[in-house]
DNA sequence: AATAAACCCTAACGTAACGTTAGAGTCAAG
DNA sequence: CTTGACTCTAACGTTACGTTAGGGTTTATT
């Protein structure tokens, strides 16, 4: 017979820099449960589970909760390599960002010598969180592809400035707000004041995005419920919005269609 | 009479990005009390204080703690422009550290995809903190210029595998724990069993990065004192410890000139 | 074989940086 | 003059561990 390399605590940590508590941590509440024990109790941990800490690294890295991580890699429909993909993504997005910060200090150490003042928003440019949507953004054009969809999106928001940006989150967030209200008030999806918030969110986002067509509708609400990132941030105005929401488009998508 | 422009919460959350609870800490903790109040209690913050909180999130985007971020911007030797300076070196390390973690995972696809299995120490490119050692050399460029001891200290430690960083570590630990029990054991700074350790450190530095000659050691002795990061990393070992190192290091400078 | 030194465990309290109610006052607009 | 958007303090909750405390285990070294 032939025995699996086990590593040991130390081990772990020295080869991946996690300490010895958070290994004890991700065993407690059950993300990172060594394949066994031996008589002692000690924690042995297979060439599988340390492949295993390694993408709950990874997501940590992009700064995703421990309960996140734990429901994404444990969901039934959850692809490693998939997975990967999204996380080079994110961690392109994110490098992309830190570049702006160091644009926004260039510029500020040369103001401050030059003695003349920035514009507000410019003093915070990369910091504020404008950026997810662009995150979101290429998320999108990893689902989809280059589809028509995506380049004409990415034209618009290539323009974008702050300013935009804060209208537009303000409109989208108002009208997320408006649909809270009304699950709190205990209507259905069906109903047709929640149908006309929606075609609201549909119109919302050919203004300012692209055309935003019965199909991509019907993909958008699946996504929402789907993807994690969508859920949590939708899910921030009111609990169950997601779930709610997606009932309700794709009851909009069906009676288009009709 | 002209009123400096005067920001609420709200305006200040909706131009940086930080929740208005984020900014009540801050004034609780004393990390960015705004300049005045008006007569209801509201918060009123000035064009200064928005200057400040640009500092502030840069530190934070660098994972220093509240306290230490504090301690930085409020000690008398502080100054805007180095910080900007330091910062933007940092934010750059990350950078090039995100990049490494990318590459990590183009790696771990590819052999996925081609069933090979990888080295263990290569699953954690990026992840594990011995770039904190590269970070620190950066710092040490910035602050010598393009020195022929950096030069040098660049072309070994371009070589390195992890396991040459782990054991270049264990082995500076170690001198630092020597001291630090020297410390506890309450000899003064001059000691012979002090200095026998301070030129066992100096050994290590040589024989690991550079030719670190007399005048190198002053300059490190006051940089470890004067630059937090050091100061933090050291003391970790024991409160108090960079102070001690620091003059033991200027009496081994001074007797070696005599 | 004994005895350190290095390593492992559980249990439980501590901490940092906020999030999240709860309850109440403020202020401009209609 | 009231309503909606904003503000406050106070205080408890949460996440992701750090940090003792107290006590077994394994391995290297006398």
């Amino acid at each position: 017979m032939f025995q699996q390399r086990a590593f040991r605590v130390k081990q772990i940590s020295d080869l991946t820099g996690v300490s010895i508590r958070t290994l004890h941590h991700y065993d407690e509440i059950g993300l990172l449960q060594p394949g066994r024990m031996n008589d002692a109790g000690y924690r042995l941990y297979s060439q599988d589970d340390l492949a295993r800490l390694q993408e709950i690294l990874f997501f940590r890295e992009l700064d995703f909760s421990l309960a996140e991580i734990r429901g994404i890699i444990e969901s039934p429909g959850y692809n490693r390599v998939e997975a990967l993909t999204d996380q080079k993504q994110l961690l392109a997005a994110k490098v992309t960002r830190l570049k702006k910060i160091i644009k926004t200090i260039d510029k500020t150490m040369d103001n401050d010598k030059r003695g003349v003042d920035m514009s507000n928003e410019d003093l915070f440019g990369g910091l504020v969180d404008e950026e997810t949507q662009a995150e979101y953004a290429r998320e999108a054009k990893e689902r989809w592809g280059e589809t028509d969809a995506y380049k004409e999106s990415a034209r618009k928001t290539a323009k974008y400035t702050r300013a935009d940006w804060e209208r537009i989150n303000a409109e989208g967030g108002d009208i997320y707000s408006k649909i809270a209200d009304l699950v709190k008030a205990g209507v259905t999806p069906e109903e047709a004041s929640v149908q006309i918030q929606i075609q609201k969110w549909r119109d919302h986002i050919t203004a300012n995005f692209y055309n935003c067509t019965i199909d991509i509708c019907q993909g958008l609400g699946e996504m929402y419920l789907a993807d994690v990132r969508f859920k949590t941030n939708i899910d921030k105005v009111c609990p169950g919005l997601t779930e709610f929401l997606s009932k309700a488009i794709a009851f909009y998508v069906d009676n288009a269609e009709a």
